[in-house]
DNA sequence: AAACACCACAACCGCGACTGC
DNA sequence: GGCAGTCGCGGTTGTGGTGTT
């Protein structure tokens, strides 16, 4: 009596929530070094108070390199809808057909509002019936859905779509807008891709929105696009079509940078791991601010050297290199600075591309 | 401007699966 | 086969951000 499943660790003595940037760099530089063979041993080699399920989701959902961030395309929503219908909710599944993406954020972007636009996809297209039926004039199955939910939608619902059934959404003018500005990209996107048509992937999708549809891509945009890895794993458009997926020869790592592909890299991780080896301070707020000052001050260095290390394109304004770091990074540290820079707005040379996702996890 | 509501997403939790002894 | 340790998955929660009232 009383046994239950014992803990995978003293919750009292781990460090919970968010992880800060100097956690993060810890967990990156150990994994660099030894890898992650065992990763209840993990913390406690790298000196991370946290969890070793902790180190290992936060590595996985967000730090590993391969991982693929920013807002799902078109292709990818559409893709994880087709895989939801034939998988159910096997997010680990799904994840392996759409490479950089993780399955915590597939879930969550299902959960959030894939979900709900097929919801609303279904109610209209039952409205539609009804009305041809009784020709009732009331209101449209999207008023059930708070203002808030109408935005998320609007924001999400594929031009494709919109083309095909324009009228069917009663919105406000915000909405409108919205969606106009989506809209216009995406036509931006495609169009883009159909000047290059002699290298473009098509992506054909027939179940979802009842019509086909063909996007192409772009080669910068098939480098970029999880669903334009070309290998020996890549998504049957002919299966596509038929209702199921194959999976051929799935590879463990997509688009995996070698351990040793950039020393340069590797060196100013390891720079950063001495720089932290006489200090172990990871209990949220800063203790001592001049310290605390002296020590950004070293990480803003070390992060303007991982700047550039990445490639970034667009070089500070100012001279003084120091200042040069990402903006949420620099409002993190409190530091209010008019050179700072939104690594959104950068653009990557297409040599860098792949080393973009090591950027991301200075903004977290 | 403040309070509230809602969204998006990172992180946590618990359980089943797997592996080695 | 049983057990313990570990990993991986899917569901759920917590929280910061943003829009609305």
């Amino acid at each position: 009596m009383g046994k239950g499943r014992a803990p995978c660790c003293d919750k009292t003595k781990v460090k919970r929530g968010p992880w800060s940037p100097e956690e993060d760099l810890k967990l990156i530089a150990f994994i660099h070094k030894n890898g992650h063979e065992n990763w209840r041993a993990v913390p406690k080699q790298a000196g991370l108070l946290r969890c070793g399920k902790s180190c290992r989701l936060r590595w996985i959902n967000y730090l590993r390199p391969d991982v693929k961030r920013g807002n799902f395309t078109i292709q990818e929503e559409e893709a994880i809808i087709k895989l939801h219908k034939d998988f159910g909710n096997k997010w680990s599944k799904i994840a392996s057909y759409l490479p950089g993406r993780t399955d915590n954020e597939i879930k969550n972007v299902w959960n959030t509002y894939l979900k709900k636009r097929l919801t609303i996809k279904n109610s209209e297209s039952s409205a539609d019936e009804s009305k041809m039926e009784s020709s009732i004039t009331s209101s449209s199955s999207s008023e059930s859905f708070s203002t808030n939910e109408k935005r998320s939608l609007a924001k999400t619902i594929p031009n494709s779509e919109i083309n095909e059934q324009p009228l069917q959404v009663t919105m406000n003018e915000k909405i409108e807008h919205d969606l106009e500005k989506h809209v216009s990209n995406e036509v931006i996107t495609i169009s883009k891709g159909l000047k290059d048509s002699s290298t473009s992937f098509s992506f054909v999708e027939s179940n979802i929105l009842n019509s086909s549809h063909v996007v192409t891509f772009t080669q910068e945009q098939q480098l970029c696009s999880p669903l334009t890895y070309l290998g020996p794993y890549d998504i049957d458009n002919n299966n596509i079509n038929n209702n199921t997926l194959q999976e051929v020869d799935k590879p463990n790592h997509l688009i995996e940078i070698p351990w040793d592909s950039d020393e340069d890299f590797w060196k100013l991780i390891d720079n950063f791991e001495s720089l932290q080896s006489s200090e172990v301070q990871l209990e949220g707020v800063p203790p001592n601010q001049t310290q605390n000052h002296v020590q950004d001050g070293e990480n803003m260095k070390c992060f303007h050297d991982f700047d550039n290390e990445f490639g970034i394109v667009g070089e500070t304004k100012d001279s003084n290199k120091d200042l040069f770091l990402p903006k949420n990074y620099a409002a993190e540290l409190g530091i209010m600075d008019p050179h700072t820079f939104d690594l959104d707005l950068m653009e990557m040379t297409e040599p860098e591309l792949d080393l973009r996702n090591f950027q991301l996890w200075l903004m977290a």
